[in-house]
DNA sequence: ATTATGAATGTAAGCGCTTACAAATATGTT
DNA sequence: AACATATTTGTAAGCGCTTACATTCATAAT
């Protein structure tokens, strides 16, 4: 209800300091410009009022707030996690506050926390992958915000970009399951719609099986949410297709975690009888046994990038290019040879 | 730089419409006080311009923004995602919005996200535990924001808090640890250091052991962060301890998981030498092998009677109330009786 | 027809801050 | 000493919105 109503406002410190509130703005903001006694004395006034600005004061009237905003999918599992935290390091150092929101992977939520946080003055956005309605993105060039994807990578997008080619990276893993002899592949991939990660990744697959004589279209594949639940039906779901797939590749580590988990329920021995394989490299894909092979995503690295550019434009430094992160295979012994190549 | 220029602003509209900004402000903010022909006009106005209300001016006007700010200490494991998801889901239901920052568990980062979440027009704040500065809880008080500690409950405070008693919780773990027959018992936790929620747990384990007429004192404890790796190393170190250690109890899952892994490294057969127990029952309790005996905590619930309590307080329609959640017992495999017991 | 009543709309005063511009003061030059 | 120039400070006009209050209009009661 009401709040700010005893604060103290510029003027109160003004008057306190026996200086207009100009002086006092620019004591706050660009301290060179006023000569050290007066601004002592300021300074002492604002000290002993306990005087805070009013940020909505404060952007309206100057049209910027160093605030960037970023909607997330959810923050339910670690995957936005990491990165998140290094792109908010990053844009603390640089004089930025980080405000986040998570959509839950809805479209139309997604639309609303964007203009929430656009409403709110954010100076720049921080949206994952490409996906989405294009009025949004007309919304956004209306109000001259700059945005920047990330968690995708794609230099023919108009919009920047900095993450990596979730096609190549799900590719090149796709292609050493295939190498090490599995012909019968199953996935379980995250909901695709609405999703490019999602899609990319399966095609990814496709791609690698196309180019190694594998029919693609045969392809089984599960979609579902990423919940660790969700892949553990999904696991138990591929076991009864006859024939049984020899290799099981997972959209995400938590999916993989879910069908490891299925696989012991079910006695059935990874990687022995089935191969099982993540995405992203998170920290579960190392403590669960056997350990995921898996695509490992510099995440952190990721994320300072994307802070960096984001800042580069939201300042007008740059018109925003895209960054293409390097992904790379981790091995670990959740991947073995196909049971029956022998 | 300069953004919301040539984005419309409520005069456009009201141009646009042939009404005043009066009645513009009305028809979006209590439609059934203006009537239905020019409402339509209005409405027909705002779409074809493409209007949003700038949030700045809102707030400032209205001095109300919508807004519930949260501040939590890492969004780095899962421990908070989950209570916070379905915190936001319940706001979202009553028409707020949810704006999340991390502090990375530093009290001054956490001070700064809270003055510019407050700033920023927040309505309310979620907070996570009770250790704080005075100043800050002075500083709220000033704004009259109301303020609400979850993942902690204690009812002697002067605040309100929703959660649950992390002493007792740890406690009755504690308890049943040693009612298998454990006597050598070390304790991974976070660190304490500004941690109400870590304090309480270390104590909840020195009470049981007293009640036990165990030396509380001779509790083996190391402090680390919240970190796999941390988790892990500490366990190394605590392997080395003479006499060793039977059971370890960890401050939570991801120090546990931590300490799991690196049993299997050092081939220390778990919970056959050493029982393991962790504290949250994150999704990653169940992965790991042997899945963790530990506290569940329900954060959904928690999640929910936070939002509904906070929504409660901001519009004065509750001083702010404590709410006790009950977490109960999770005893899967890592806990066994002590090996020398026999 | 006249007036009381209530509903719909308009008028205009802020909300707390930034900043262009003006004024005052200090510094340096000749 | 007189002036030009630079530095520091003040003045006041907004930024886009809400809302108390005033006004207008429609309806109903007399």
């Amino acid at each position: 209800m009401g709040k700010t109503r005893s604060a103290p406002t510029l003027n109160d410190v003004a008057k306190a300091a026996g200086v207009s509130t100009a002086t006092v703005s620019r004591c706050l903001n660009s301290p060179k410009q006023v000569i050290e006694s007066t601004r002592k004395r300021v300074m002492h006034a604002v000290e002993s009022l306990g005087y805070t600005p009013n940020f909505a004061a404060r952007v309206m009237a100057a049209n910027r707030s160093f605030t960037i905003g970023a909607i997330i999918p959810t923050m339910d599992n670690a995957i936005f996690a990491r990165g998140l935290q290094e792109f908010q390091d990053q844009l603390r150092e640089s004089g930025y506050t980080l405000l986040v929101s998570s959509s839950a992977y809805d479209p139309d939520i997604e639309q609303e926390q964007i203009r929430a946080l656009v409403a709110r003055g954010a100076d720049g956005l921080l949206l994952i992958g490409f996906a989405r309605d294009a009025g949004i993105y007309k919304y956004l060039e209306q109000h001259q915000i700059p945005s920047l994807v990330a968690w995708s990578y794609d230099p023919t997008m108009p919009r920047p970009s900095v993450g990596f080619s979730n096609t190549d990276a799900m590719g090149e893993l796709a292609q050493r399951v295939i190498s090490v002899g599995h012909r019968r592949i199953a996935m379980i991939s995250g909901k695709t719609q609405g999703n490019d990660r999602a899609q990319s990744r399966v095609e990814g697959v496709k791609q690698a099986m196309a180019d190694n004589d594998l029919d693609a279209d045969a392809l089984t594949l599960i979609e579902t949410t990423y919940d660790i639940e969700k892949g553990a039906d999904a696991f138990r779901q591929l076991m009864d297709v006859r024939p049984r797939p020899t290799a099981v590749i997972c959209g995400n580590d938590v999916l993989a975690a879910g069908a490891l988990r299925e696989a012991h329920r079910l006695s059935i021995q990874i990687p022995d009888q089935v191969s099982i394989t993540g995405f992203d490299d998170i920290e579960l894909a190392e403590i669960v046994s056997p350990a995921l092979t898996t695509v490992h995503v510099p995440h952190r690295e990721m994320g300072r990038k994307a802070a960096l550019e984001l800042i580069a434009m939201v300042e007008g430094k740059s018109e925003g290019r895209s960054i293409c992160i390097n992904t790379r295979l981790v091995i670990r012994h959740s991947l073995a040879a196909a049971p029956d190549l022998s």
